[in-house]
DNA sequence: CCTCTTTATGCGGGTATCGTCATAGTAGTC
DNA sequence: GACTACTATGACGATACCCGCATAAAGAGG
């Protein structure tokens, strides 16, 4: 267990911490469903989100330092690819959370 | 699926982020830890942390308002409370993760 | 009613992060 | 080498969040 019973090391906390942060930024996770569906480079990338260049090269290098996107370069090109099932595993999860609370307060709006 | 398959929408990733950004936090990680071991009023959990009394309560409040935790009066008091197994869970995932990474960096260092 | 205890909140300094602009770096082509 | 195409990075304003201090709010007891 990774929490359960007994307290993390202020160490695991940071690291665990370290890690949602990557994930708590809309851009990033919209780069990472958009590499989900295939590797792309940077141009196809801006075109998808509409974001800037320079922000796109920073997101995917910060979610590069914790392996949840890699590249090869193709040429002068950058392909980035996220392979990781990680991130689908924590979205499901949550997702179900999400849900679960949105039903608990349609009960209590149904009952009252 | 949550993530896999097709593009979620800009509303449901702001909420995927929202949550992750609450467990961005040590400071938070370590109170729902704490809260993990039982239900402890705001005293208890500032001489188990060290944070400071306002600290604690902002910090709360920002997990009530995803239900990680929730409370129950007893007189001037309030006990705090966190059931949820949902973090524990995300935890688990996260830290099979980085495992895998320092196993993968001490092969490469062994091999090298 | 006053006081004490416990918790919540307005305020402010400090810090980190986002997102853009301009620029440097890198690889291919003539 | 010079030029072009593509990506990475330094600088910077704007914004958001953390965290503590002081104070207000809420309830218990004399």
């Amino acid at each position: 267990m990774a929490v359960a019973g007994s307290m993390p090391s202020p160490q695991l906390l940071e690291e665990y911490s370290q890690f949602f942060r990557l994930l708590s930024e809309p851009a990033r996770l919209q780069l990472l469903c958009q590499l989900k569906a295939g590797p792309m480079d940077v141009a196809a990338l801006i075109e998808a989100t509409g974001f800037s260049q320079s922000h796109i090269s920073r997101q995917l290098s910060q979610l590069q330092r914790a392996d949840l996107v890699r590249c090869e370069r193709d040429g002068v090109r950058t392909i980035w690819s996220a392979d990781s099932e990680l991130v689908d595993d924590l979205c499901t999860l949550v997702q179900t959370r999400l849900r679960q609370r949105l039903e608990a307060q349609l009960q209590q709006l149904q009952s009252a």
